[in-house]
DNA sequence: AAGCTGTCCTGAAAGC
DNA sequence: TGCTTTCAGGACAGCT
């Protein structure tokens, strides 16, 4: 499923090839989790400006607006000069000038939203709530702890919340908490300031190399079939109940944390 | 305000 | 073998 890293990767793929196209046509498939909120036809003529990124959502720079892009968990993106005839599942294409953008969405969690530049309510309601960026600067170690002060629940969570950090999904926070030695049903004001510290790094580490495996087995992602882009996920925890820990052989444990599958070592992550 | 729960969707896997 | 059930996931609405 995509989490920050495959979505960046996405971006990285075709935000050079498609800046400057003009959009010749767009096509909607089946729903997605929101309305585009425009007619389709108001996208032609527009210019592509630029591809950026927020979290997980990728934000396409239109001339009157943005495009928000959100993979969901089973979207991907491709972008070629040309394309077969969409399948069952292709749910959104550009036609640009430069070439097809086309979403492949089998379950439909994903997204794309039209904001216009006018509309800055609509762009507060989809982004205004996000956390700081992991992999910039603002993600800092000491306002993370004091952020972490200000909650009591589970950390891992808090984590999955998205209003302190984005970009750490189910795997991605499971991860991090082994990395960092912390069970994850700690509560999040109970972590001290260096376990915080530790869990920041954490974060910033696992988030990076997932990024730099990305580049290499993602490499073409978009443009090739589609199928084989997901990462191989080479994990510590994550869907290992059971197996031995890969640092002290102890049974890896599940546990369910609102509604969702968490994974940890109970003797690494003792509290 | 913060923190719960339910909801959306569909393919894969497990259970009977 | 074939049918039914469960599960996975991100993020929001609507509660408490």
């Amino acid at each position: 499923m995509p989490e920050l890293p495959e979505v960046e990767v996405t971006r990285r793929s075709f935000a050079d090839r498609i800046a400057g196209a003009t959009v010749r046509a767009a096509r909607l498939g089946k729903p997605l989790r929101w309305p585009l909120g425009v007619a389709p036809e108001a996208l032609v003529g527009q210019r592509v400006r630029s591809v950026g990124r927020r979290g997980k959502y990728l934000l396409v720079e239109m001339d009157r607006g943005w495009l928000l892009v959100h993979l969901g968990m089973s979207g991907s993106l491709q972008f070629a000069p040309a394309l077969p005839p969409p399948g069952p599942h292709d749910h959104f294409e550009l036609d640009t000038s430069q070439g097809l953008l086309r979403l492949h969405d089998p379950r439909r969690f994903g997204a794309v939203v039209c904001v216009p530049s006018l509309d800055h309510a609509r762009a507060v309601q989809l982004l205004g709530g996000l956390g700081v960026e992991p992999l910039e600067a603002g993600f800092d170690p000491v306002r993370f702890h004091q952020a972490l002060r200000q909650r009591r629940a589970p950390i891992k969570q808090v984590l999955l919340a998205g209003d302190i950090v984005v970009g750490v999904g189910n795997i991605y926070a499971s991860e991090a908490l082994f990395s960092a030695g912390i069970r994850p049903t700690t509560r999040a004001d109970r972590i001290s300031g260096p376990r915080a510290a530790r869990l920041h790094a954490a974060i910033v580490q696992v988030l990076q190399r997932a990024l730099a495996v990305g580049g290499s087995t993602l490499r073409d992602f978009v443009s090739a079939d589609g199928q084989s882009g997901y990462f191989q996920l080479d994990t510590m925890v994550y869907d290992r109940a059971g197996q031995p820990c890969r640092r002290c052989a102890t049974a890896i444990r599940t546990i369910r944390q609102g509604q969702r599958s968490t994974y940890f070592c109970p003797l690494c992550q003792a509290r």
